[in-house]
DNA sequence: CACGCCGCCGCAAGCGCTTCCATTCCCCGC
DNA sequence: GCGGGGAATGGAAGCGCTTGCGGCGGCGTG
């Protein structure tokens, strides 16, 4: 194994030397580090990450922790957040609660407590005050992704105007009988995200003028097939009749859609539906929803980690508002107005 | 910071014992390792992965490199290969080749070989020489998930075996005239799968005396939107009329029978189609597929792994077959008597 | 009873870097 | 011409563990 004082000799100077040039820490001479480089190549050197962060306290690396991998939202932000993290040089070691049982004590325990990383960021996951306390005692970084932490910087996107956005979409299309499908508050462990978004869609129906009826809400799981079923509920029940509906997510919104083509009606000549995500699929479904953009909530975590670890200082916890926007395709029109009982 | 010899303080005893108590390593007395154990966990101390790395020359992490996140098929060995890590004490640092153009060759000469892990699981990717030869060359045990790259112990599924599988099937309800969509054999990374694929489904046909049509073999990518498409073209040509279609994987598949319905096709009626993964939306869809179990692939990838870790020895590099299993649901039935001419 | 073996434990030498401090040398300004 | 300051480099002390080696008892065996 070629270390340092192999590069140091054949380069013709000390491993101090050849440590600053590599590093870019500290002056050297120009001529001096091109050499140094050049026999660093030759000899196909590469630094000993344990021995450096031995040296430095820095481990480059930082953990992120998931509560499922198989559902597009983490993957995406997964993903923004690694490649910014290569960018920076950082690697991205993974954690997957949804595995066993005790993983999530495990997790904590023995791997984020365990030095190997610089700072965690947490995707869609309460943590306790616990959890976020023996992380700071470490003085290891935390940022949230997908909600807000107590006392924990996050980026996420206003969840209550994203449903907003996505009722007066169909408000003005002139919808007045507007349903909403939403995650189930208890089933999901992300924060209060499906009330916030139940919230959105009342909101905009009382500054609309309309009280929102409770029975024109139905929970959900975020799964297309719990989608499908939800859908089947509300338009199965003659006395609902909704000509709208707005679905907190795109992969429910197309179960919706799957549902509304099996009970013979037309999307969107019977039937508005919106999403929320812009999933991979919605174009295919010509799904008209809300964009957020998970990637860009990884890359903007990882931002923020950076800064704080560089920096080191004690910024507020700026909690970021991510953009959202809303994208029409054609599964929203102008109710029939057939079905519209004059008023 | 408390260190190891914070706890050798405490429990009256040297950090050797120390070490040796909490790994496990070497010989210590009960009462001794209990009172050392005591100490640690009154004091919160966890070892330095850093210190311990430099000592051992073990990291205790090992890299997974995929070629996108997106897919259920990689998120499922990750998520196996996850779970199996962390049972091991191992943890799984990511890189995706999916972000920008040049990540490959940063990937691996500035991740991989920066002495960040111990070994490597490469996913569906096809390696070159050289990759392979670096990897080799640090003393890096490298396996393969779906699909074999010269010299590297593999696992992965039969692929001709499957689409075999998926054609007899068919074949044994009574249809003749069977479709194949596949994938494309340059738009993918990985190996000759797609390939190998389509030799499933044209040996399942020869041998029942069947000559395979080639006009009956469409290329897509491995989308559902790429399958609707190849399926639409497929069903829309009035020479064909096949009245069954295997599909290379089940997100194609699921696109092949939205399809059909946009064409008032009953699925099975008029067309029974057969997909292959056994997806998360196989049940939604009434999708008959075979199941591969991606999960099982990445675990038995870290079973592998830590064999060749730990004995160091040297095996014949054992290249896994892993099963696979036909899964009947709705999509598929007998033909219709009257769309078939008598023969 | 004596010898030897073995289990238990401490000492101290690394593991391969980074960085503080000291040293040398050169350039600049007075 | 001389002193001061800064740039460039080397020496060496760690960073916090692991582990080979050796010492020291206790127990089994001849």
């Amino acid at each position: 194994m070629v270390g340092i004082d192999d590069v140091a000799r054949r380069a013709g100077v000390s491993t101090a030397t050849v440590s600053r040039a590599l590093s870019g820490r500290g002056h050297v001479a120009a001529a001096t580090r091109e050499r140094v480089e050049e026999a660093a190549a030759e000899l196909g050197y590469v630094v000993s990450a344990s021995a450096s962060s031995l040296a430095t306290g820095r481990m480059r690396n930082i953990g992120v922790v998931v509560p499922f991998l198989n559902r597009w939202f983490y993957t995406s932000v997964l993903e923004g957040a690694q490649r910014r993290l290569m960018q920076y040089g950082y690697d991205l070691t993974l954690y997957n609660l949804s595995g066993a049982s005790n993983e999530r004590s495990t997790v904590f325990e023995q791997f984020l407590l365990r030095q190997r990383v610089d700072a965690v960021i947490a995707v869609s996951l309460e943590l306790s005050a616990e959890e976020v306390d023996s992380l700071h005692a470490l003085g290891k970084p935390l940022v949230g992704v997908g909600g807000p932490i107590r006392g924990v910087p996050t980026v996420s996107i206003d969840d209550v105007g994203v449903t907003r956005l996505a009722t007066e979409h169909l408000l003005s299309l002139g919808h007045t009988v507007i349903g909403h499908i939403g995650g189930d508050v208890d089933a999901e462990m992300s924060f209060h995200m499906p009330t916030n978004r139940r919230h959105g869609w009342e909101d905009a129906l009382r500054e609309a003028g309309l009280e929102p009826r409770p029975e024109l809400y139905f929970p959900a799981v975020f799964t297309m097939e719990s989608g499908y079923v939800a859908a089947k509920q509300m338009l199965g029940d003659p006395r609902l009749r909704p000509t709208a509906v707005v679905v907190a997510s795109d992969e429910m919104a197309i179960g919706v859609i799957l549902a509304a083509r099996d009970m013979g009606l037309d999307v969107p000549r019977d039937l508005s539906v919106v999403g929320i995500d812009d999933h991979e699929l919605a174009p295919f479904f010509g799904l008209t929803t809300v964009a957020q953009f998970p990637e860009q909530q990884g890359e903007r975590a990882v931002e923020l980690l950076m800064r704080e670890l560089d920096q080191s200082r004690e910024d507020e916890p700026a909690n970021l508002q991510l953009p959202f926007e809303l994208i029409v395709r054609s599964s929203t029109s102008r109710p029939r107005p057939e079905r519209e009982p004059r008023d």
